[in-house]
DNA sequence: CTGTTAGCGCGTTCAG
DNA sequence: CTGAACGCGCTAACAG
């Protein structure tokens, strides 16, 4: 069927090992037989079998990338910046360029464990997770078994988004690209505090997610450092202003309709990100309040559309493509991890014109 | 290093072709040996080897699927069901999943062969080439030659979103999902027209574009049916209010000011795809022009941030997560091809608040 | 510089 | 129902 080694050597006149030698290029060969041997991989249009040279040489080609859903931009452009450091781009730039398998867990844990075993089976050269972790003492540990043993098999592991594997410090390394999701959090909280606000609305994410962890701890952080603590009477509502969703828009106009439920005089809301954010403002422009006048919002992440958004939506930038590169780079091998392996990714607050000082309606 | 199928046979005390019966379960084994087998394997922590699998029963768990740009939630929402059907879910499903890998090829014909190349050396189960397809004569016979070549060693093929392969109708069958980008586009002007609108700008994508070129087509086609074709005064006119760029926001910017140098008087402009029409809308407003009262805007897509967008805009929807399932279904040889090999998808116009009559402001 | 010889780890005959 | 033997296509020693 498939023209092999075998078939290009007999044509060529040599043997298949030399017809491998040329192919690899990490041999010396004589001019003359490389070029009959290159004229035969041309006319039967020989094309080497990867699984094979991957037995072989116990190489290969794959390096997995797992996202919890490739149509949400912030994992798209992720991926997009990932792939453009391992694929064929790469390639072309002369370095061994692999393939990346986009792997969609949809945040099930389970689906992140399937995925590990048949990047195992195909031997993958690296894996990298993105997103942030399911923080279940038990799928903590399930993941961090899996990636110990990826590693020494040689598999380079990449975390990006998520924090770093806790637990016994022994084991081989695995480097993690993790973002400031705490500290934005709390400098966003700070800006609408200082804008006057005190009624500040909660959409958080996912419970066990450590995203949706991280930025709520940055959320608390700034309430408390104004006294609002969950100790006093003001912060203790505060508290009660938290409800979570999922990551997408829906979830985020569900919320900001219990959130008005619990407290009709809320003069802000922050969302868990730009998608919730915009549920957010659907929400409130349906009950007829207006942004940022009646209630300012914020997102988080700033992905492309938050800045097309109506009123153009104030948020944390993360600056995606930029971590993405640099955990393709750590899981290719080509760049050497930070100090310690992890690798802190800042976020920046962007200001824009869903928020503002609440209207303080006479009273 | 790793541990091999005769590690777990001779921990069960058994040959590796058990083992290898008892994994597969396509073989009839008694009840006890299984049970011993299966118990060495956990005890050993066994992950079958992809690579010699594949090798030996010349099968593989990888499909490809190509796209311009991950980062853009066009081809992020088709991936997304693709990989739905590919991959783990599928599997749990109880149909062998494999492994989606997804390729960026950045609009590049040469990274659209090479990953085509690197995929036939994977022995990929399918292929699925998205998004639509650039038009040289050169780059056409080059796909298809691959493509003929790939299908003829059984690997299924299947292109999403672009036109189906032409040619000697010979070779095996590539099954194609297109889009009706053509009628989207006829219907989206006639609105416009239907509005009132008579001089309105277009802002194409990329030339050599089977995208662009269908929906360039269908816009015309809405003209010439209203008695604007090319070879009337005011159809010529038509004609140079289009602007060829790229699918992206910062594209649209550029082309709106340049439409606007070229025919101030515009009152309506369509762009490419919702990212150029947003870009449109952005240099419209910085020009100190709203929308819709002095220039109506549309997109093309219906991508989820367009009704977020300010004002919403109006547009023409692709069900693109219908679409990709269809061809991750295809892909996966799980459904058989529609008669023809071509399914067409089709496209709805979505009114919003973006467009409106023009405002004939005296005259 | 080149050919010969072994495997890589598994699926699959073919006997038993 | 089970084991022994062969080969998938290629790379990597080892000789020459």
């Amino acid at each position: 069927m498939a023209v092999t080694l075998a078939d290009v050597a007999a044509r060529a006149g040599v043997s298949s090992a030399t017809v491998s030698r040329v192919l690899n290029g990490n041999y010396p060969v004589s001019g003359s037989t490389r070029e009959r041997v290159q004229r035969a991989v041309e006319e039967l249009d020989y094309v080497v079998n990867g699984q094979a040279r991957a037995l072989a040489a116990a190489t290969s080609d794959l390096v997995g990338v797992l996202v919890n859903d490739v149509a949400d931009p912030f994992f798209g452009i992720l991926a997009s910046a990932l792939q453009t450091e391992i694929g064929a781009g790469a390639a072309q730039r002369g370095g061994g360029g692999k393939l990346a398998v986009v792997c969609n867990t949809g945040g099930s844990p389970e689906a992140e464990l399937t995925y590990l075993t048949l990047l195992e089976r195909q031997r993958a050269a690296g894996v990298v997770l993105t997103g942030g972790a399911v923080e279940s003492e038990e799928h903590t540990a399930a993941v961090r078994a899996r990636l110990v043993r990826l590693a020494a098999s040689g598999t380079r592991i990449v975390l990006c988004g998520r924090p770093p594997l806790t637990g016994p410090d022994d084991g081989p390394p695995v480097t993690t690209v993790t973002f400031d999701n705490r500290g934005g959090a709390r400098r966003l909280t700070e800006h609408l505090l200082s804008l006057g606000h005190r009624r500040i609305g909660y959409v958080a994410g996912p419970v066990e997610r450590s995203t949706t962890r991280h930025r709520l701890e940055g959320h608390r952080e700034a309430l408390a450092a104004r006294g609002l603590g969950p100790d006093t009477p003001e912060g203790a509502g505060a508290l009660r202003l938290t409800v979570h969703g999922s990551y997408d828009r829906p979830s985020g106009y569900d919320a900001a309709l219990e959130l008005l439920r619990r407290e009709p005089r809320l003069t802000a809301i922050v969302a868990a990100n730009d998608s919730v954010a915009l549920g957010v403002c659907a929400a409130l422009r349906d009950r007829g309040l207006s942004i940022p006048d009646d209630v300012s919002v914020a997102g988080f992440d700033d992905l492309p559309f938050s800045a097309d958004a109506c009123p153009a939506l104030t948020t944390v930038r993360i600056p995606l493509a930029e971590a993405g590169t640099r955990a393709g780079r750590l899981a290719m091998g080509r760049q050497s991890p930070p100090p310690g392996g992890v690798a802190t990714i800042t976020t920046e607050l962007i200001v824009r014109a869903s928020t503002a000082p609440p209207v303080t309606s006479g009273s």
